[in-house]
RNA sequence: GAGUCUGUAGCUCAGUUGGAUAGAGCAACGGCCUUCUAAGCCGUGGGUCGGGGGUUCGAAUCCCUUCAGGCUCGCCA
């Protein structure tokens, strides 16, 4: 349904337009100065030059064709050509009461949806998650829910790390610790075993072991190089063994997601493009956009607007094998053919900005995409420790997630049980519902391209602009809507009344602002500006509960009314925090 | 060195795309619980929007310049 600020503005056009001017003038804002109004049209103050009159005659003529509006309580004419306007307490009863019909709560679905392919998560196999893949995570999962509440179709691909040399470095330090190994035997051609040879916890201290290693011992990277190559060749032992990875990896990394509630729709990887590599290839050299370069495949993506030198896309390394170019592109060729997007998101580090304008041109000149398949690329900042550096444990290690989630957890059962008496299994859930909304909007809160402090101590907190003051702000509604119920009433929908008190019509003009909030966090893919949103929708709630009695209210149809304006509170969050990727427990 | 991003209260961050007196939270201080969850509400103090110039009725926002910091700059991902 139409935004607020379309139907207000399409009032003021019109008296702009009744007096004789340009109608673009009429655009109409919210207010920067609450104490003097709500909302403000400047376009008087616009178009002095154009009519050459004194701003404050264009805003006076205007104001009085607007005195008789039904919207508008109050439309007054200021120095030196504000309009300044207050609504009507009817107008936006009406409007809430279209907002309750809705079941999109009046966002109104894209006219022509689109295929979304999003690429996110980012993953490696055979390593632990880690807090540098939390961001990707929670910020690709919130986009996506936004996409696909807007109308999009969205598919969520983890893109799996699975296929470059961190696997050939597991592959060379297993051999290196079991030699005797079937897997490194040139000569066997029997079955290969049925169980891994190295468990979860073993797999996990394999690969930082190699990865050390291979820094220090230049002979050892060059066999864990050869081992990449053999691997993406399709060496019959070290494929056995990756799928052994592979096996023992992914389930592990399910559980993980699965905690933070961040679910993927695909579990490709990049290996999975290896299908699409040799013919890529192939069609890339005959074409003439590939050629060899001190002994590696490019093609070169510079162009003549380039404000600095763009090096040349690397398809195959001089030793032959691929690297992550080669796999992205691949991916692309078979996100075309399987899904025919009309655009692919990627959501990582803002530092591979280059590598993936490298890929995006690589794939434009060659081909590999329709001219109107959008590319995009959504770079993230680094969560970063109090201490402005890259986050840490204590230690200076790198922290694992299901730590970081442990750590938060455990102080919020300890917050939990400390100013209540609860059941220790409630006490427990609620943790972990209260503790992924506290890093979910940590971090969502701030704009995704900047850098963020994570800052444990001000996230157990509590207070403030925080999850968990939404989450506080969602079950003092849900109780009272529950005692309601025990009381014998029933919540329905349709007699919401026009404000009785200030603070009832700040609520309530926080409340229409859903639908615009929504459409400006899809654009912008900025899942910031609904925290935004939420907390000015909770501040305001809970400044008109603490000024309003509701169950103690006399008058039925008083009360009928703010129950529903509750409820359509708690809905409008709830809808609000599921597209952030978090939910509220019952109590807390 | 080149490119790029960032710089707003002591700290962490917003700022509706150029509007009026720049806003929150935390921290500090003061008030409000026999009454729907005080994880809350109300209030006080705190600013040369990094510096300088320009554009105009009007700039944190646009342009130029300068300082400081982060990041990137061919075979890792």
């Amino acid at each position: 349904m139409e935004k607020i600020l379309d139907l207000i503005s399409a009032e003021v056009m019109g008296a702009f337009e009744a007096c004789g001017y340009d109608v673009a003038y009429g655009k109409t804002g919210i207010s920067n100065r609450p104490d003097l109004c709500e909302y403000q049209c400047n376009g008087a103050m616009a178009a002095k030059k154009a009519y050459q009159k004194a701003p404050i005659v264009i805003a006076q003529e205007v104001a009085a064709k607007l005195q008789d509006s039904e919207a508008f309580e109050e439309v007054s004419a200021v120095n030196p050509g504000f309009i300044n306007i207050r609504v009507s307490g009817d107008f936006l009863a009406d409007y809430l009461l279209k907002m309750q019909s809705d079941k999109n709560l009046s966002v109104e679905k894209a006219k022509e949806p689109k295929t979304i392919v999003l690429d996110y998560g980012g993953a490696n196999v055979a390593k632990p998650l880690h807090v540098g893949h939390l961001r990707s995570a929670i910020i690709g999962e919130s986009v996506k829910r936004i996409a696909r509440f807007v109308g999009h179709k969205v598919i969520g691909d983890v893109h799996l790390g699975d296929w470059g040399l961190q696997m050939g470095l597991i592959i060379t330090e297993v051999r290196q610790r079991q030699p005797e190994l079937p897997y490194f035997d040139e000569n066997f051609t029997g079955e290969y075993p049925q169980e891994a040879p190295f468990t979860l916890s073993q797999l996990e201290e394999i690969y930082p072991t190699a990865s050390a290693k291979s820094k220090e011992d230049a002979a050892y990277r060059e066999a864990a190089l050869e081992a990449t190559y053999q691997l993406q060749q399709g060496k019959r032992g070290y494929q056995a063994l990756w799928n052994h990875i592979m096996q023992i990896s992914i389930p592990d990394l399910k559980r993980n997601y699965g905690r933070l509630n961040v679910d993927f729709d695909l579990w490709k990887g990049e290996s999975d493009a290896k299908p699409y590599i040799a013919d890529m290839v192939q069609r890339m050299r005959e074409e003439g956009y590939a050629y060899e370069d001190q002994g590696a495949l490019v093609v070169d993506v510079k162009e003549d607007s380039d404000a600095k030198e763009i090096p040349p896309c690397i398809i195959l390394k001089s030793d032959g094998a691929f690297l992550y170019a080669t796999t992205d592109l691949a991916t692309i060729v078979e996100r075309m053919e399987l899904y025919q997007p009309d655009e692919i998101l990627y959501l990582t580090d803002k530092r591979q900005e280059m590598h993936f304008t490298q890929v995006f041109r690589c794939a434009r000149k060659t081909g590999l995409v329709k001219d109107d398949t959008k590319l995009s690329f959504l770079g993230f900042g680094t969560m970063n420790g109090k201490d402005g550096k890259p986050f840490k444990t204590r230690e200076g290690g790198v922290m694992r997630l299901e730590t970081l989630i442990a750590d938060i957890n455990a102080e919020m059962y300890r917050k939990i049980t400390e100013n209540h008496e609860v059941d220790p299994q409630e006490a427990r859930e609620t943790a972990e519902i209260v503790g992924l909304s506290a890093i979910k909007y940590g971090d969502l809160s701030n704009q995704a391209s900047k850098d963020y402090v994570f800052d444990m101590d001000k996230f157990t907190s509590f207070e403030g602009n925080t999850g968990p003051y939404i989450l506080y702000t969602i079950v003092r509604i849900k109780s009272i809507l529950n005692k309601y119920r025990e009381n014998g009433g029933s919540v329905q929908k349709g007699h919401i009344l026009a404000p009785a008190n200030e603070s009832e019509k700040s609520l309530m003009m926080e409340l229409v602002k859903f639908n615009s909030t929504i459409e400006q966090a899809f654009a912008e893919t900025a899942p910031h500006r609904i925290c935004a949103f939420i907390y000015d929708l909770a501040n305001a709630f809970n400044r008109f509960y603490h000024e309003t009695r509701i169950l103690g209210e006399e008058n039925a149809a008083q009360q009928t009314s703010w129950i529903e304006l509750l409820d359509l509170t708690r809905e409008v969050l709830e809808t609000s925090i599921d597209l952030l990727g978090f939910e509220a427990p019952e109590r807390m």
